[in-house]
DNA sequence: CGCAATCTTCATTAAAAATTGAACTTAGGC
DNA sequence: GCCTAAGTTCAATTTTTAATGAAGATTGCG
């Protein structure tokens, strides 16, 4: 008679047991996953990046899906998303085949790269688009007024365009 | 024997038919669905302050109904975010039953309220968690790294919540 | 090389979020 | 004050998004 105990995530064959997360770590996952949200970033990410930040030592790929009892698939897709945007190091020691990952030293310049890669893409995309919705609005000679209007989103785009794309540091090319 | 032909909304009786989006303006509404996207607002509302936007009069709740093909409820969320968000004001004229509606002068106030209804209140509630979860590290005595890690996140979201709050101006109240 | 161990991919499934529409409430004219 | 047009609410449904896990690719050691 088993005892109806969670079941864990299916793992690697003889993997320890992996303690489930403290309050005090569940409590700053909490805070992550929030601010995750408002950028648009996936519960699972945040839950990672979380887990990596109150991390006193690299962790290594089933360490995180062992203590967040997440699948591969996750844990893949979340270390490449923090990978990408330069959230996360690979600590490698020499002779060792598995990657240990740590938290990037500047909080700030990794939320720079996330807002970058949400946003200036759309913007920039947007560009073309809305000369086209001016062009239409010009020429079947609009209301004035909403002519108008789609000017100054126009402008207000380009601007906003110019502006991130100083304010914000160039990707890291490797 | 009926054309299958789009079923529009359901509508009041007697309604009008309203034409469908012309090109340009489909294209403009392209623009604000993804610009909300990135803001976390839904479709349904960027549709419909989309089509005030391009619009030389105020419309009325069955205009925007009809020519969004939306449903009644749909129309009153998304007016009532938009109004709670000081997008968008009523012109009602005396005489007269129903409300009409355009867009706020300032997109970019309307979008600064979006910002601060979203992200203030995330960052205030995270204040006293941060707390938490410091006080749990230190009284643990965790990685002094750690520590230093957390007191920094916390440093960071209270000057992120008086920047905020002194940055975007204070609701509107009535 | 060969072969595990490690990681990635992606079709399927599950979870979350937005939309619908019908029942309900409110407001204003008569 | 009633009655109807106007708008709101919210449980049910649809749509969208994220997570899973098994099959496939990669890597590096022996």
């Amino acid at each position: 008679m088993k005892p109806p105990s969670e079941k864990p995530r299916g793992k690697r064959k003889d993997q320890p047991a992996y303690p489930p997360l403290a309050p005090h770590e569940v409590e700053l996952t909490g805070f992550f996953v929030k601010m995750g949200a408002i950028l648009g970033v996936q519960r699972s990410v945040a839950e990672i990046y979380s887990l990596l930040y109150a991390s006193p030592k690299p962790l290594d790929f089933d360490h995180i899906q062992g203590r967040l009892d997440m699948s591969q698939g996750s844990v893949s897709q979340g270390l490449k998303f923090l990978r990408d945007h330069g959230m996360i190091l690979s600590i490698k020691e020499k002779g060792t085949k598995r990657e240990r990952w740590e938290p990037t030293p500047s909080l700030a310049a990794s939320l720079v790269n996330i807002l970058r890669s949400h946003v200036l893409p759309t913007l920039e995309k947007s560009k073309p688009s809305l000369q086209n919705v001016l062009n239409s609005a010009t020429a079947q000679s609009a209301d004035p007024e909403v002519i108008e209007r789609i000017a100054r989103l126009q402008r207000w785009n380009s601007r906003a365009v110019e502006l991130s794309a100083l304010l914000l540091p160039p990707p890291v090319d490797d």
